[in-house]
DNA sequence: AAAATTTAATTGATATATCAATAATTGATA
DNA sequence: TATCAATTATTGATATATCAATTAAATTTT
């Protein structure tokens, strides 16, 4: 058996690990009460109001079910509102809240210095190539 | 605010999270009822005998509160087996049973093909300089 | 229009992640 | 050696992941 630290995706878990445990860190040490994962959420709503839970799960890559239990949170937490939806009554209308809005903001500057300090001393060609080269193995592993 | 689809770590979110749920269907359906994280976990188990929980939590990247849990599963199921250590009775000495080999091997013949499929096309180079960028990502995120 | 299919979201069951608190033991030190 | 500190593992609480099954509504087909 080759070595678990050998392999290429040995270390694409670490790394996603990693950058997760440290992105969540900062978002709760800068007082926030809430996880990257809700802020992602948020954030789909902010930049696109008229978008479905199952628009959402694509968008984060997460199955359904998760979006739907995520978003009770968000909505005990007053950030987000959920209507029906007027036309099709399947859907749900996402609205988010004044505070809401608030914390997807300030989260989001904390986000982005957590992208900053993750990529220091990496130049852009480089993370455009590592970029490409994980689209290749998304493309690859939804085919086969 | 940016696109969420602009960052390159948005991308290694959506590659790892694909990966693994193309590793984890090819599992499935090889008609092995086990999961990803509890082979890696066999897999260190069988690397290393004297290997404690807390190595392997840190060889998995996960918390110590998990490792117990997917343990007592695999404990439950028939894989592994749980002693007191000799010398320090904090520990745990984990053993594999016969099945739990068996399934150990087994898996790791279909994680081999799972990653010969995900970086088809790609050249060992590309690999590589990919390895080392994620490396410093890891260390950037470990300092900061 | 009625029946069949598809779509959007929810729920149940179980697995895993994470933090905090705790228990038990061992090691270090005063 | 008695105390304090560090280590190893567990447990509780809560969040998230995943599959399968279900509900309700909309769309397509017959």
């Amino acid at each position: 058996m080759e070595n678990l630290n050998d392999t290429m995706l040995y270390t694409l878990d670490k790394c996603f690990r990693t950058y997760n445990q440290f992105a969540q860190r900062n978002v709760r040490q800068a007082g926030y009460d809430i996880t990257i994962d809700q802020w992602l959420i948020l954030k789909s709503v902010a930049e696109n109001p008229t978008i479905t839970q199952n628009d959402i799960s694509k968008i984060v890559f997460k199955d359904n079910a998760s979006i739907t239990r995520i978003i009770q949170l968000l909505v005990g937490a007053g950030y987000l509102v959920r209507e029906a939806h007027p036309s099709d009554r399947r859907r749900v209308t996402l609205t988010l809240t004044d505070s809401g809005y608030q914390v997807t903001q300030k989260v989001n500057e904390i986000a982005i210095e957590n992208r900053a300090k993750a990529l220091k001393n990496i130049d852009e060609k480089s993370i455009e190539q590592m970029r490409q080269l994980m689209q290749q193995i998304i493309a690859n592993c939804q085919q086969s």
